[in-house]
DNA sequence: TCGATATTTCGATATTTATCGAATAATAGG
DNA sequence: CCTATTATTCGATAAATATCGAAATATCGA
């Protein structure tokens, strides 16, 4: 994963309805979400939904898949993980990181 | 873990110079580097860098502490993974998410 | 105390981003 | 084919962010 990447994709989810867009796609797994039923959700008007679900499909986050009238979006994990590998790359330049508070996510992820 | 401290820090890492910063700082553990070691790694000037520290220690995601005339910025581990957990919180709604390109970073992080 | 070093704060400007109504496109059912 | 539904694109405006030189602050050594 590039940089530009990363920056495109912390961008899409520095932003109140996209975050919390994006959690709703994350949890709701496989089948996704209509856009104006995160709209409805997030009390967002649906011109402002569409802007936002862009910014997250320009980062490669979500995809979207046309079902009748709906366009369904749902979250991309391999892209969301590619992203949390480049943050914590290296960590500690290699050295132990298990200690305490020390940079490893699947051991410390349930705290904080 | 508030959403809003989750914006703060995805927006503090969502910038170039930030986020070529916070890796650093990640990278280089606990004894953390200098403003200016950073600003000149980086190729920016002071004032922008340090502009863009205070960004990243108001997020939370390091901290700082002063050495002599220095001050020493470091990756702050706990935030960090925090924000992780975040994201990931609930992921597939509890479902199995451990097959192919689910939502398991702790396995799949190596890959894209 | 003076001068040099290291960093931050201030201020002005340029750029990017968010918001949302109105207009446009795509689909479905009668 | 006409209407209703679902979504996106467009356009104008408001708000937030990045940039960086100059000035201010803190520390050190002589």
């Amino acid at each position: 994963m590039h940089a530009d990447q990363v920056i495109r994709a912390l961008s899409a989810l520095a932003q109140e309805h996209r975050l919390a867009a994006f959690r709703l796609l994350v949890q709701a797994g496989e089948h996704g979400i209509a856009a104006g039923v995160l709209a409805e959700k997030l009390d967002v008007p649906p011109s402002s939904m569409s802007f936002h679900l862009a910014q997250l499909a320009n980062a490669g986050l979500v995809t979207q898949r046309r079902e009748s009238r709906s366009i369904i979006y749902s979250a991309d994990y391999a892209v969301m993980n590619g992203l949390m590998g480049y943050l914590t790359e290296n960590c500690c330049g290699g050295v132990s990181c298990s200690e305490d508070a020390a940079c490893l996510p699947s051991q410390t992820r349930k705290s904080a």
